[in-house]
DNA sequence: GCAGCCTACATTTTT
DNA sequence: TGTAGGCTGC
């Protein structure tokens, strides 16, 4: 047997061994966390508690999976019997499973956000509401977060506060488009995100006997990351414990940063009030592992500014390490290419490998300038969330194809594909069967069953056409298996046939990521992990996915991770670079403005300084393009909140800033430039020159183009565009949020141009 | 019904 | 800056 008790600090061992009954763990960043986890888990197992009676929630398929894995080493393959998964994959197999008890089939679709949002789309438009007042977004969010709450349609419209709030919003109707929605979800046998939640809390509340069922089931139930868990999250595993009351959550509250989503730090504190504050055994790891002590007192020293926060130190026995190194750029690209050449000068300095450095944003649109440099600079990378491959669109049309070939009812999937490739269906015809179904409250399959009653002629005949499609599809499913229906589909509905005569580059990828989902059609059917290797069984897996769970394009795993702090969440590396440190964009002035909540984003600043081990790099830039636009940025206040102590001005990188450090003399003494430096600055100078290669394409722009602010623009100004040349401003038009000028190019003629920075620069 | 142009518009984090 | 949705002309 593996001894891993031996290796543990005293309060791991406690929470490890602590038998029956509830227990919190509050563990702090680095405090070996997953650790405590599996070897609890193990523990169990070793003590005869029978995998199969354990359910394990964690955030992402991949924490799950890894842990499985840790598992494994320990106890052997008894581990694969563990229910271990997202909340949302495990719940979805037990709604599934009791799919009939709440009124749904089991092969019950799941709507993604962009389905979600498309489907209330139609609603408001069907509805005629006017769809500047009721912004889908914001629908979405009240429909969210009532059903996070647990609060359903009736519930919605009954409820005299929420409705003064929509009132005032000056979106009264926002209940009966809630009303409409769920109608139609259930319709269209389908369920978002949120419903698999709120059915399973349905579920269990009105079926005693089906809760009475996984209850005993369940002999031990743990959560990860509890503190990310939401209302209808906690009353679901409340339940599910309620008859061992073995329960044993993990979370940091310092860590919390999907309030946005409804995440309720409260579940840590409604934890002791629910099993009863003598039954509860607290457990505190304050012990990092993981990073110097430089970086842990940084981040103590910006958590300690919230006020809402349990009493807890975090402390390290580790070495002092290097001070937090701040580098401040003249722009977004230059952050991109400063940021680059400090990883190269790094990597060289201390042979280390690229897996070793990740660089941390905001928002995943700024990923763009570091994606530019890292190329330029030939160093491997990858990129976690973005624009991900089951979000594409030819992806997501053969998704669609498979979708609704297992539920018929589907009625997103029915609107992506049923003119797909173009059959002659047009979108009033598919607005009107749309109609039609909720006004009987059918589902769209039915309508299409009798098309010939609302529909006549053309139309008609390629519906029916369709229909018959369809159902060949559907004869294959009890007799393949998921690999060789899907190919079927690709091939027989024309959906690769037309990307195959796209000849152009991106026909080309596109034709070549069919293949690759087909692919991973086939992974899946062969894995022996699988047990059901059914169309519904993989369509469940993929719509489940996270950002974290994507895999590896290749098998180089050598490469530097650029994502967003949230997706960061739970990963360590050597050296962490947390850029774009501006005021307004970290913190985001979007969440300051909407929920106010500067606590949260220091949090998730916590979150990001946390995940480094050796070396901390913060950056930021003074101009930024922001949707097109030149804007002048402010440090963040974070920079100046971080104990001055532990930064380091990086004076080698940029010029002297205007920040005021404060730092003792000793400190900027050493801030003198070195030899290597003058390499980096070298390498810098020379990856500015070569940048906008493209832009070359009439016209080849001087030597120094550099976009200029054209916010003086005037008529009788001379330009130079990065493509038409030289030229004249003739007008300036200011529409709202638009410029347009007419400009006479010497080569190119008059051109009206939407102005982009980028390309425009003011002659002197 | 469809393609292509134009215009207006929205920009946080993700199961 | 990108893109989604509207509008126009076939």
């Amino acid at each position: 047997m593996v001894d891993y008790i031996s290796g543990l600090n005293e309060p791991q061992r406690e929470a490890v061994m602590h038998g029956n009954g509830p227990l919190m763990i509050i563990a702090g960043a680095g405090s070996g966390k997953t650790r405590v986890l599996t070897y609890r888990i193990s523990y169990l197992i070793e003590n005869g508690v029978d995998p199969f009676r354990i359910l394990a929630l964690t955030f992402t398929n991949k924490a799950a999976g890894e842990m499985r894995n840790r598992i494994e080493k320990v106890v052997g393959t008894e581990a694969r019997n563990i229910w271990m998964g997202t909340f949302h994959s495990v719940f979805a197999k037990i709604l599934r499973i009791e799919a009939k008890a709440i009124g749904y089939s089991s092969n019950f679709s799941i709507y993604d956000t962009d389905d979600s949002k498309s489907l209330l789309r139609s609603i408001i438009k069907e509805m005629a509401l006017d769809d500047k007042i009721y912004r889908v977004n914001h629908v979405f969010g009240r429909i969210s977060g009532a059903k996070n709450r647990l609060i359903g349609p009736d519930d919605y419209l009954n409820n005299p506060i929420i409705q003064a709030d929509d009132e005032s919003a000056r979106m009264p109707h926002i209940g009966k488009i809630y009303k409409q929605y769920a109608l139609r979800c259930f319709a269209a046998n389908a369920m978002d995100f949120d419903d698999l939640l709120f059915n399973t809390n349905v579920l269990f509340r009105d079926h005693l006997d089906i809760l009475n069922k996984y209850q005993h089931k369940f002999q031990h139930v743990m959560v990860d990351e509890f503190q990310d868990t939401n209302v209808s999250q906690y009353l679901i595993t409340r339940k599910l414990a309620a008859v061992h009351e073995n329960i044993c959550v993990v979370g940091d509250d310092a860590q919390s940063i999907y309030a946005f989503r409804g995440a309720n730090i409260e579940n840590i504190l409604n934890f002791q009030r629910d099993y009863g504050k003598e039954n509860v055994k607290i457990v505190k790891l304050e012990q990092n592992y993981r990073s110097t002590k430089n970086i842990v007192e940084a981040a103590n020293s910006i958590i300690a500014r919230n006020k809402n926060q349990l009493e807890k130190h975090v402390f390290t026995d580790n070495e002092d390490g290097p001070l937090i190194e701040v580098i401040k750029a003249s722009s977004d690209n230059e952050e991109g290419r400063l940021v680059a050449s400090a990883i190269f000068e790094t990597k060289m300095n201390e042979s280390l490998p690229n897996n070793d450095f990740a660089i941390l944003y905001r928002t995943n649109a700024q990923s763009r300038a570091f994606e530019e440099a890292l190329r330029k600079m030939s160093i491997k990378y990858r990129i976690i969330g973005g624009l991900s491959f089951y979000q594409r669109k030819e992806i997501k049309d053969l998704i669609a194809y498979l979708r609704f070939t297992v539920n018929q009812q589907d009625e997103e999937a029915f609107k992506r594909i049923i003119n797909l490739p173009k059959r002659g269906i047009g979108d009033t015809t598919v607005a009107k069967i749309s109609v039609i179904a909720a006004e009987k409250e059918d589902s769209v399959w039915e309508i299409v069953a009798e098309i010939n009653k609302h529909v006549t002629g053309r139309a008609a005949l390629a519906i029916e056409a369709f229909a018959d499609l369809i159902k060949s599809f559907k004869l294959l499913l009890d007799q393949k298996d998921a690999f060789e229906v899907a190919s079927h589909i690709a091939k027989a509905s024309g959906l690769l046939k037309e990307l195959y005569e796209d000849k152009t580059v991106e026909g080309l990828a596109r034709y070549e990521n069919v293949q690759e989902l087909l692919n991973a059609i086939k992974e899946f059917v062969d894995n022996p992990d699988n047990e059901e290797k059914s169309l519904g069984a993989f369509l469940q897996s993929v719509s489940l996915l996270t950002t974290a769970d994507e895999k590896e394009d290749d098998g180089d795993n050598d490469k530097v991770t650029l994502m967003t702090i949230h997706a960061a969440k739970g990963l360590e590396f050597k050296n962490i670079h947390i850029v774009g440190m501006e005021e307004d964009l970290f913190p985001s002035q979007m969440m300051l403005e909407s929920r106010n909540d500067l606590e949260e984003e220091r949090r998730l600043f916590y979150v990001a300084i946390t995940r480094a081990e050796k070396r901390l790099t913060m950056s930021y830039a003074e101009t930024r393009y922001h949707y097109g636009r030149l804007k002048m940025c402010e440090p963040s206040r974070f920079l100046m909140e971080m104990d001055q102590r532990y930064l380091k001005l990086s004076k080698l990188r940029s010029a002297p800033s205007r920040m005021d450090f404060d730092k003792p003399e000793r400190d900027r003494s050493e801030s003198t430039s070195t030899g290597s430096m003058s390499f980096v600055r070298s390498l810098a100078q020379r990856t500015a020159r070569t940048q906008n290669p493209q832009t070359a394409a009439s016209h080849t722009p001087s030597p120094d183009f550099a976009p200029t602010s054209t916010a003086e623009l005037a008529a009788g100004q001379r330009v130079e565009h990065a493509k038409f040349g030289f030229g004249t401003v003739k007008q300036v038009d200011i529409n709202g949020t638009d410029r347009k000028a007419t400009i006479q190019f010497e080569t190119a003629g008059e051109k009206v141009l939407l102005l982009s920075f980028a390309k425009l620069r003011v002659v002197a």
